[in-house]
DNA sequence: AAAGATATACGAATTGTTTCGTAGAAGTCA
DNA sequence: TGACTTCTACGAAACAATTCGTATATCTTT
C-alpha cells in the first residue's frame, strides 16, 4: 500500500493519462529523466505482482492500470509524511506549505471558503 | 542534505531534546519501537561522517547535536513531497491535509491571519 | 521466409539503508 | 587487581529499491 518512489512516478502517469502500456508510461518518465525501457517494464511487473496495478493483455501488449486512487493515495503519503516530518502536526505543515507558496488569489479565496467551513464559530 | 528515515528519528530527538549522547537518543527512540544501541550509535556515526551531526567528545562520551535545523529540513523535505506526491501543487497539498485534519480554533485563527498576510487584495 | 523492430520475462548487478555481532578501550566497584 | 559494565569502532550480513543485460516470442515488412 506505500508505493516506492519510483513506483509513485509510474502512479503518477496512469492517474495522468489513464491505462497505458508500459512503453507509453516509459515516453512520458523520459520526459523528466534518463531511464530505460526495461527499467520501466521490470517496475511495471513488480507493481502488479503487489496489486498496484492491473493489467489487460491486448494482443501481443500488456495495458497497465493504476488500481489505488490518487487522492486516497495522496493521503495516505500525506498521513506518513505528517508523522515522520512534522511530528505529527498537521497545522504545522499546513502553515509551511502556505507561507512558502506563491497562491494566486483564486486559491487562497477557496481555502478561504475551506476554513469557514472548518469553523463552528464563524459566520 | 536529504536525512533517511532513520536519520530523521534522530534528528528529532535532538531536536526536541538538545544536544545528546547515543544512549540518550536511544532511549528516547526505543520508546517508539526496538531497537539496538549499537544501531543507533552506527547511525549517529554515519550522520556524524555525513556532516548532519557535530560530535564533542566528553571524556569517554560522545555527545552529538543536530547541525541541520528542524525548519530548514522539514522545508526541504516538504519541497520534495509536494514534488513527489502532488505533483508541485502546493495548493492541493494544503487543501488536503487541512481537510483532514482537526483543526482547534486558535489553531484556525493563526491560519486565517497567514492567509490575510499573504492575500494583498484582503483589509 | 528472413531480417528487423519491438514485446515480455527474468536473473542478477548495483546501490542505498538498516541492523547487529564482536572487539577493544576505558571506567567502576568489590 | 579482577570482574563487570559501558563506551566506541567497524565489518559485514540482511534487506530493499533500482537498473539493466540478455533471452525468447511475436509482429511487420520486404
Amino acid at each position: 500500500m506505500k508505493p516506492t518512489e519510483s513506483e509513485l512516478e509510474i502512479l503518477q502517469v496512469l492517474w495522468a493519462n489513464g491505462p497505458s502500456t508500459v512503453r507509453q508510461v516509459n515516453e512520458q518518465l523520459s520526459q523528466a529523466k534518463e531511464v530505460g525501457y526495461t527499467t520501466t517494464l521490470k517496475l511495471m511487473q513488480i507493481m502488479h505482482e503487489k496489486g498496484l496495478l492491473s493489467r489487460t493483455e491486448e494482443g501481443r501488449y500488456h495495458i497497465y492500470q493504476a488500481l489505488i486512487g490518487e487522492a486516497e493515495t495522496q493521503q495516505h503519503l500525506l498521513d506518513r509524511f505528517v508523522d515522520t516530518a512534522f511530528r505529527g502536526s498537521a497545522m504545522k505543515l499546513v502553515m509551511q506549505a502556505l507561507g512558502n507558496s506563491k497562491a494566486t488569489p483564486q486559491e487562497l479565496a477557496a481555502l478561504q471558503r475551506l476554513i469557514d467551513n472548518l469553523n463552528p464559530e464563524n459566520n
